[in-house]
This record gives structure tokens, sequence and C-alpha cells, in this order.
DNA sequence: TTGGAATGTCAACAAAGCTGACATAAAATC
DNA sequence: GATTTTATGTCAGCTTTGTTGACATTCCAA
């Protein structure tokens, strides 16, 4: 199909290799969410409530930004409000996340953890970033460097720079 | 939380880093199938079926691998064969897949893709090499390499075993 | 030859997405 | 001040894609 790219001595542009890109993502993927799923899925058999990724996510973004409003993540997640507010409702039936009706703008609701809900974020991040942590030095900081490249160019712009700005705020 | 570690001037491996890697795979992994998304949401549009992500992978893997049985892509595939085969048979249906009865082993089914199935593997494929070789070409062949060490990494090692089957088989 | 393992199908259910319609409250605009 | 827009929430109903459980068929090995 498409011709080899060689420049500089490199050649590495073939649909093999880009095939093997498009499988490394997914079974890269499936590793990432694995240990996540694992524990929710033990909870869940103990309690009463059903919870998945899309309450990970929710989860996560909200103990990333705290204070940030239903319409942001809304942006973030990319899913309907009513796939979102779905989740957020049994998250604070469970008292895991608040709502507090904003200041300047009482229409916004800022969504907080609760103490409850940053233990489940913990628990849930900490494998996570342990497999990230354990990915990362078996390949390497300058692997981890252009791993992180290639993620940011693969993204659509829009969500290129939501992720730059949770970025520019975590180091701010 | 974690310490950073540093050793030859690196310092990488903070929470903070690792949460920014956490991110950017799930912004990466979301515009890695927008584009086989798009494309399957128009043709549902004028069709009757609806072909999601799960036909896009299944298709996928058997253009991948001709022949393949139904075992062994449920294997990579990760689902319950009941979930699978719902998918396999609206793409049998649809005149996509073929299946054929094994030769020593008349319980197993070899999968095969029709001429229609290839034309829709292309079409999805095609889009999803499109944006891989935009991001290979934007960060360059040093962070390719990187890339696909840390994804490799981060799979489970059951899925790193069949995934690198998949790619030695394609470079014999 | 018979019992267990492998493979695949049918039925029913659940999680989590979606659209559309509609309500409320607050903000912004004319 | 009246109107429009924005942010949020809710109800109803649908789809995709995952799940278990039950069951049929086929193969193989004791």
């Amino acid at each position: 199909m498409s011709e080899p790219i060689s420049g500089e001595g490199l050649l590495f542009l073939t649909d093999e290799q880009l095939q093997q890109g498009i499988e490394g993502m997914f079974f890269a993927y499936r590793g990432f969410t694995a240990d996540p799923d694992r524990i929710l899925e033990e909870l869940n058999r103990d309690r009463d409530q059903n919870y998945g990724r899309a309450h990970h996510r929710a989860v996560h973004f909200v103990a990333r930004a705290p204070g940030t409003t239903v319409k942001n993540l809304l942006e973030i997640l990319g899913v309907t409000k009513q796939s979102l507010n779905r989740v957020l409702r049994t998250l604070m039936e469970d008292g895991l996340v608040v709502s507090k009706v904003g200041g300047s703008d009482r229409r916004e609701r800022h969504l907080f953890l609760t103490e409850a809900g940053q233990a489940l974020e913990r628990q849930l991040s900490e494998v996570q970033r342990a497999r990230m942590r354990d990915a990362y030095r078996a390949a390497g900081p300058e692997a981890v460097r252009g791993f992180r490249q290639v993620l940011e160019a693969m993204m659509d712009k829009e969500m290129g720079r939501k992720y730059g700005a949770l970025r520019d705020k975590a180091e701010g």
C-alpha cells in the first residue's frame, strides 16, 4: 500500500508497522483498564451498587479538578448529559460525590469528592498508576518521552487542548 | 506519595507524571477510535444493520489472521463467546464474513472475510492507519520506538504474547 | 462405548451509551 | 422588563455490547 518512508536511515512507516501500532494500542488499553475494572468488580460483589468504567472516569476527573462543573465534565468525558447524570446520581446517592451550587453562576453545579469518594479514587488510581509506573520503568525515560509525544499527536485537537489544560493546571 | 526517581539526571516518575500518562492514554484512545466510529455511523445511516466497535474489532482480526478459529478470536478479543457470536452472526448474515467447518476438527469454524468484508475492513483500517501515520510522523522515529516499548510493557503478559505472535507472523 | 472437553447457539439480562421531549432556574440580551 | 440563551436535571425509550445459564454437537481419550 503506502511506501516506506526512508530518511536518515529510518524505515518505519510501512502499513505493517502502523498495523502493529494499532494492535499495540488495543492490547495496551486493555491492560490499562484491567486493574481498576477488577477492583470495581470485587467491590460490586459486596455492595448493592454496580460501578463500572463510567463511574471510574467520573470520579477520576472530579478528583483531578475538584469543583469542576457538570458542563466541563461533559466536555472532557464526551458523553451525553443523560448518561453522565445517571452516573453522577448514583455516586451522589452513595455519598461519594457532592455538588454545590455555583457562587457566581447559580445555575452551575460544582462537583467534589467526599472522603469516601476520595478513598475510592485513591484505590482505583493506585493500581493504575502502579501499572503505568512499571511500564515506564521497564521502558526507560527516553521511551516515556516518545510515548507521550505519540499519544499527544494521536488525540483530537480539542482533546489535546483539554489535556494540556489539565497538565498546566497541575504543573502551575 | 511516591518519591521522584532520579538517576542519570532523570526525574520522571512523580504521581503527576503518571497521572498525565493515564489521561494521555484516555484521550489518545478516543482519538484512535474516533475515525472508524464515524465511518461506521455513516454506514449505519444508510443500511439497516448497526455496526459498532465490536464489529470493527472482529473484522480487523479476521483480516489479520484469515482462517482463524472462533476460539482464537475469543482469546484475542477477550469477550465471551456469546457476545462474539452475535457480532459474527450479523457479519455472516450480511455476507461480510464466512465460516468454514474445520478440516481436522469439525467442531471448529474457520473465519474468512468475503470481498465485501475486505472492502469494509480496508475502509476502516485506512483512516486508522492514517491517524497513526500522522502521529508517528509528527513525533518522529525515536518517539515511535519509545511509544511501542511503553505500550508493550503496559499489556498483560498473555496479551503481550498474542501481540508478539501476530507481529512475528506478519514479519515471517 | 461412554463420559468429558471443546465448540458453538439460543434466551434473557445488565451497563452504559444514545435521542427526544420537557422543566426549572439563572444569566444574558434586546 | 420581556425574551432568549445557557446550565442542569429528569423521564421514556432505544441500541450496542457485555454478561450467565442452558443446551446441542462434535471430538477424543479412558
